[in-house]
DNA sequence: TAATTATATTGCAATATTACGATATTGTTT
DNA sequence: AAACAATATCGTAATATTGCAATATAATTA
């Protein structure tokens, strides 16, 4: 054992999984955050931001590109990441779905 | 290495991270969407709602709680669980925190 | 074309997560 | 009190993640 059972698990669920763990990382939230500060996609100069090593940080961009949380277009000599919408449109509806359902039932619970 | 730097990071983006882990395990996206599926919280059948045994979910539940999305609290025999709003608040507004900023800047970008 | 710059990949050690059987704990019933 | 029910904890094996040095790749400039 050791290996998630995802097999057990509905697609929807998997995927909500997947995007929730790629932000399951300090870095990754960073990353985002950065995205968002600086004007639209920014090349390069991630790594300058972050207190991490140069492969470090091309991993967590790996991963949260691998999610569907950032994309990157090859610019010239470096590449130009940005966030990538419909990927959080995703995680974004999971919450808001809750949110209703929490509100319809305010006050019902402990 | 090995283990999280998680003292290169704001408290900000480490509560985030420790959140959206803590929904990175489609058991624990299902977790929540039964909790919210019944009335109210529920008492016990959480285990019986999931492919997988007891100690696992237990286990799950605990992640749940420690990263602040549910809690429990003692019923007779059993215990009662349920979405804890606070946690969820914190997350849900990372993303409308993300919505707006790529509202505005929409078109800039590839 | 050689040096430079930007990013990715490989390989590996340290640590964390996942899963579950066995067992403990705690409240309830008989 | 003994048996039962619900949940938690322990121990441990399998697997995944984190981080980085070393190295590779690819575009750019001198």
């Amino acid at each position: 054992m050791g290996a998630t059972k995802t097999d057990h698990f509905t697609a929807n669920q998997n995927e909500l999984a997947v995007l929730a763990k790629a932000l399951g990382h300090p870095a990754r939230i960073a990353i985002m955050e950065y995205l968002l500060k600086v004007d639209a996609c920014i090349c390069g100069d991630i790594v300058n931001e972050l207190p991490l090593s140069q492969p470090t940080v091309s991993q967590h961009l790996k991963e949260l590109k691998n999610a569907g949380l950032i994309k990157g277009s090859i610019e010239g000599n470096s590449i130009c990441y940005c966030i990538n919408e419909p990927g959080l449109e995703k995680i974004k509806g999971f919450f808001e779905h809750i949110t209703v359902h929490l509100e319809k039932k305010r006050n019902e619970c402990c």
